[in-house]
Formats: structure tokens, C-alpha cells, sequence
DNA sequence: ACAAACAACTTGTATATACAAGATAACTTT
DNA sequence: AAAGTTATCTTGTATATACAAGTTGTTTGT
């Protein structure tokens, strides 16, 4: 936008470190230059430094020691979001992939939704689509999503194949998660969920309903998903 | 202790408005007093009242409102740890109870323990204790759990009996939880856990792995549980 | 070589003050 | 009665300064 935008100081500062630190600049365990210097680097005092690291510190992006510095942290782990994950540490060395079986579409909320949904929310109906995704070409998890629908223009003509959700409601919208709840069962494949996962239905499954708030007090996401675990777990941090 | 210890103004602050919030002085909605009156209150600035009010809106007690104060916020809901729930909102209508199966005892850790150990942790052992909770007097639950034996004086001879391990762990160690990671399964249960659950061996349960770091780096829990998930769920939110 | 003392660094706590910007209440005009 | 304006409240951003307390490196004494 032609509009010039000021940006206040001690953003500024919080942008300028995270950016350095989340660029490899400073690694876990380096300390960043003192109150002192960047007081000399930003032309500013240390109350307006103090409150940019402050801000970086409750972030979870350093550690603040007395009489000694600021230290980088370990990057935080997770929001506590369960997904799939491999038998071995991390899913890297396996390829997952994950199949649209239904794009997204607006729709109105289902009778008897698996979560309360209110007024508000109610009115605007919901974009719905579900999603397969594979471990090694084998299929290990069945996703129905609904999310509200507001603030989220063009969304039902996104790809979603084989890219995160979060990561495009991020990238496009500037919408993060910020809290949810999960729920979980262990129960029997029903013959839906057997054929969609190519097990007999007499394998056990977890089934999760779960509900995100985000940031954005319109958007919020809900999912029903079935995940065989014979290979495989879920897996979540926070 | 008789040595007369030293508050800082700022954190009498964040107590006193925090113990007036969970009293419930405060309710959700409510505004604090302004920046203002508590300098006049506390005679002192705004800096440092800012400071007290900065912190308990990172503790998530507050949510400061440009132009209007700082309201009081919605409790937290939780961590992110899964926890046994009722089909019904909530457990209160139903009666859970626990049943202490091995009381906490000192030993080594299990070779091939389910989370990798470091070497500080696997030298001093573990407190071992397992325990099964009922809901409506079935048994719903079974749960064995590690804690790293560091810093836990007396803890073995503690009574867990239908307690909270992490109100005993806050109330006689300030110890609290801070982050963690879970692995969820669904199994089929084996003869000791159906026999545990009261259910049949092709009954699919819930087998979770957790390991929850605290506020003392030295503490920390392991658990490994399984949960029968037909009448109830697991639950969490963050 | 080691221990103690000191200096110089760091962050933590605090006071004082000023202006920017959002929200709300009170007042005035239509 | 409604709309516009103004005043007064609020929090947000920022400068300047001082002392407390923790950490680390240097110097001195044994």
C-alpha cells in the first residue's frame, strides 16, 4: 500500500533479532549483543531495548540471565497440535503425502456438529473439504476439515495438496493457531474409514475431533480424523 | 525462614492483582484498576506498574485494551496434557476415582525405557508408581508412571490415593509443568491391560506415551497409559 | 599454582517525564 | 433526538537516569 507505515522502534528491534536468530544468525546457546550495545546500535535506552527483549523472551525465542545475557533458546517445539508422525524420530526420512479427496467448499454446518457452533458462526456456513494422507504411499489418515467462514476470501480455490494448512492460512490470511482441544478414541475401523485406510475393520484406530482458535476470533478450525497406528503414531509437543 | 526477605514492588503487584483475579475479586470482563490509580495506590510509577501488568497479560490472567484498561481474561484452559473426560461436558457429573495399584518406589530405569534418558537422569533412577482410575466405579484407565529422582524429597511416601500429581508436585515442590510431548497409539489390549480395564483382548484402547518437562529442569515426568475409550475420551487443550 | 579481591561487564528494579493514540463521556449544535 | 465536537480518561511508545545484583575477567597476594 502507497501509505507510508511507521513502525515503532522497539518492534523494529523484536523484528530485526527474530529475524536473525530464525535465519541461522544466532544459534541455540549464543548470546545476543548486550542491553548496552544495541542500545548503541539503535540510537535508543535501555527501556525501550529491555522491552523489545522482553518481548522476544515470553515468545520463547531467548532465555534471560541475570549478569550474564540474553541466550537463544531452543526453538519451541509445538502448540500441542497432534499430527502424524513416524516410528522413528521425525518423519523426515519418510515421504508423506497427502491426497484431496474433497476440495474445499462452502457448505452449511452439519446437523448435530461434532463441536458447539455458534450463532455467528452458524449463519455463515463452514468450507469443508477432507484430505488422505500417506506414509510411503501407504494411506495412514483420513481428515475432514470445517472451518468458519469469514476473513477468508478465495480459500475454497487454494491447492491443497501436499501443502499445510497452517502454512497457507499463514502465508495468505496471517492466520496462526493459538489454542484448540483435542479429543481421542481408540475404537474399530468402521467400513468407510477401512477402505479409505486399507485396513479390515476389525483394526483398531484413533479417531480425534478437535477444534483450533486462531488469532483471527472469526476463523476457527475443526477436524474429525482416523489415523491407523500400527506403523505409525501421533504425535504432539508443547 | 526468620531471614526477612525483600519483595520487589513490581512483583507485589503481579501478586496482589493476581490473588484479587483468583479469588475471584476480578471476574472475566472486568476491568482493573487504570495505570493511574494503582501508581497512586502503590506510589509509585507507571513503569513499573506496566511492568506488574505486562507480565500478568504474558501469564494470560489479562488482556490489555489500547484507550480502555486491562481486562480480565477467560481462565487458561489447559497445557495441551491429554486427561481422561466424560462424554458429558466435563467429569463433574460423574465420579472419578484412583486407585494406587504400585505405590511410588525408588529403582532403576527400565532398559530400553520408552523416552530416550540422559545420563544425569539415568544415574539417580527413577520413582516408579502405577495407578488405574474409575469412572462410576469402572475401571477406565491404567497408567504407570517415571519421575526423574531428583529434587523430590520424601515423595515415596506420599499418598497419591484419588490426588493430583501435579497439584502434590506445586504444593510441596514448586514444581510445574511446562512443556512436553505425547505419542498416542490405538491397540488392541493384551491380556494384562483387559484384565486391568475389565474389557476383552480385541477391545481397541488408547496407548499413550508422555514425557512433561517442569519449571526444575532435574524434574521430569514419564508416563505410559492405556484407556478405554468407549464410554469416555481423552481430552486436552492449550 | 591457587585463592581472594577488585574491576568491568551484564541484567534487574525503579523513578521521573513527555508525547502518541484509542476509547468514552460530556457538551454543543443542528 | 441525533450528530458533531471537545475534554478526559485510558494504554502505548519513548527518553533519561540511578542503583541493585549476578557473572566473568583481571590483578594481587600467598
Amino acid at each position: 500500500m502507497s501509505k507510508k507505515e511507521v513502525i515503532h522502534l522497539y518492534k523494529k528491534v523484536i523484528e530485526d533479532l527474530r529475524a536473525a536468530i530464525e535465519n541461522g544468525d544466532y544459534q541455540t546457546g549464543d548470546l545476543l549483543p548486550s542491553e548496552n550495545e544495541l542500545c548503541r546500535s539503535y540510537d535508543t535506552t535501555r527501556v525501550t531495548i529491555r522491552q523489545a527483549l522482553s518481548a522476544l523472551a515470553n515468545m520463547g525465542y531467548i532465555t534471560r540471565k541475570h549478569g550474564k545475557g540474553s541466550i537463544v533458546s531452543e526453538p519451541k517445539t509445538g502448540l500441542g497440535i497432534l499430527s502424524v508422525s513416524g516410528v522413528t524420530a521425525g518423519i523426515g526420512t519418510q515421504k508423506l503425502t497427502t491426497t484431496i479427496l474433497q476440495k474445499p467448499i462452502k457448505q452449511d454446518w452439519p446437523a448435530d456438529f461434532f463441536f458447539p457452533i455458534d450463532d455467528s458462526e452458524s449463519k455463515n456456513g463452514c468450507i469443508f473439504f477432507s484430505r488422505l494422507r500417506h506414509i510411503n504411499e501407504t494411506p495412514v489418515l483420513y481428515e475432514e476439515t470445517f472451518i468458519t467462514n469469514v476473513d477468508l476470501p478465495r480459500f475454497s480455490s487454494r491447492s491443497l495438496e501436499n501443502r499445510s494448512l497452517f502454512k497457507i492460512l499463514k502465508e495468505f490470511y496471517n492466520v496462526e493457531v493459538t489454542e484448540g482441544e483435542q479429543k481421542i478414541w481408540a475404537i474399530h475401523a468402521d467400513k468407510n474409514i477401512s477402505a479409505l485406510l486399507n485396513i479390515k475393520t476389525s483394526h483398531p484406530v484413533v479417531h480425534m475431533k478437535r477444534r483450533l482458535q486462531t488469532n483471527n476470533k472469526g476463523v476457527r478450525i475443526y477436524s474429525s480424523l482416523f489415523c491407523n497406528t500400527e506403523e505409525n503414531f501421533l504425535r504432539d509437543s508443547f
